[in-house]
DNA sequence: AGCTAGAGCCGCCATC
DNA sequence: CCGATGGCGGCTCTAG
């Protein structure tokens, strides 16, 4: 597979963490130079980032021209609009068809310059009605960790830039190797849920709960029919109240986080293994490759077969 | 592609 | 009074 150059956009102000997230992700060895990341000076003059510390950049604006992804961090003033230059550049690489993607606050600088309209994004959940109320024809979705629009990428607050990159290196190399540069961060490959579980618990509690053994007991059982009834008797709850609970810890409904896990299952099983479709279905809990097809095509926008070609070892 | 039985989901409300 | 709970009804979605 080609090179892939990776931009991160850098300006005065810029969050030191979210701005050294992609140079991490994406110049991992394990990734064998896969992708080839620089620092582009999104403003001219000195920059420093919001914790003071010096920015030496690769270049400047006109090194956007020859990235295939560019990624904008969170930026420093929602009251300020970006440099002009940035948002003409922006604008341009999106016309020509790079790829576009925002950590946390970057979502206003995409807006600002016309990308979002039209499609859905996410930010930091406590500026979200504020990007919603500037661009009315901006779908703004405060639940979501990171949104994927094809060329388009935004995530949620701080450390969901993480989850985002990674997302970034399971669409172009797929689930095994986002894996193992997500084993070496030693952060989760993959976070299920979005927002509403860090904002509805700041601190997630320490005593195992009974919620969470039932989730891990499902990802190890993907292959059985898992039906409410069962599963909120397994944690001695009404089924009314598991979903309740389902929904404040993962952000989302029993049925489609499973759905979820079981397509991401057959991802893995379609890299490691030659098995016909059909049985990876029943293993990972499809009735039929039909539904796999289905819900498969709904999640990673491929059919089974293409995914294996592209990313079978 | 359309049909149907059944499951999932969720607003509403009485209850604790 | 409040927040948590759980049953009901009906709409939506899924699997076959």
């Amino acid at each position: 597979m080609d090179m892939h150059r990776v931009a991160t956009v850098a300006y005065r102000g810029a969050p030191a963490f979210e701005l050294a997230i992609p140079g991490e992700v994406f110049e991992q060895e394990a990734l064998g130079g896969r992708y080839r990341h620089e620092l582009v000076a999104g403003e001219p003059g000195a920059l420093r980032t919001s914790s003071g510390w010096r920015i030496a950049t690769d270049g400047g604006l006109e090194r956007l021209a020859a990235a295939d992804t560019i990624i904008v961090p969170g930026w420093r003033d929602l009251d300020e609009a970006p440099h002009p230059r940035l948002h003409d550049a922006l604008a341009e690489a999106h016309r020509r068809g790079a790829r576009v993607v925002s950590l946390c606050l970057g979502a206003f600088a995409l807006a600002d310059a016309g990308i979002l309209d039209g499609r859905r994004a996410t930010t930091h959940w406590a500026h979200a009605s504020e990007l919603a109320a500037r661009h009315p024809a901006v779908e703004v979705d405060a639940a979501a960790l990171y949104i994927d629009e094809g060329s388009v990428l935004t995530s949620a607050g701080v450390a969901a830039g993480i989850d985002l990159c990674l997302h970034l290196v399971r669409r172009d190399h797929g689930q095994a190797m986002a894996n193992t540069v997500a084993r070496r961060l030693i952060v989760a490959a993959h976070r299920d849920g979005g927002q509403a579980q860090y904002i509805e618990r700041p601190v997630p509690p320490l005593t195992p709960s009974a919620l969470g053994d039932t989730l891990q007991w499902m990802l190890g059982n993907l292959e059985r029919p898992l039906e409410l009834a069962d599963l909120a008797a397994r944690c001695h709850l009404s089924i009314r109240q598991f979903v309740r609970r389902f929904k404040d810890t993962t952000g989302t409904t029993p049925y489609a986080w499973l759905l979820e896990q079981r397509v991401r299952a057959a991802q893995e099983l379609l890299e490691a293994t030659d098995l016909p479709v059909e049985d990876i279905a029943r293993r990972c809990g499809f009735g039929t490759a039909a539904v796999l097809r289905l819900h498969f095509g709904r999640n990673v926008r491929r059919t089974p077969t293409a995914y294996r070609a592209a990313f079978q070892s």
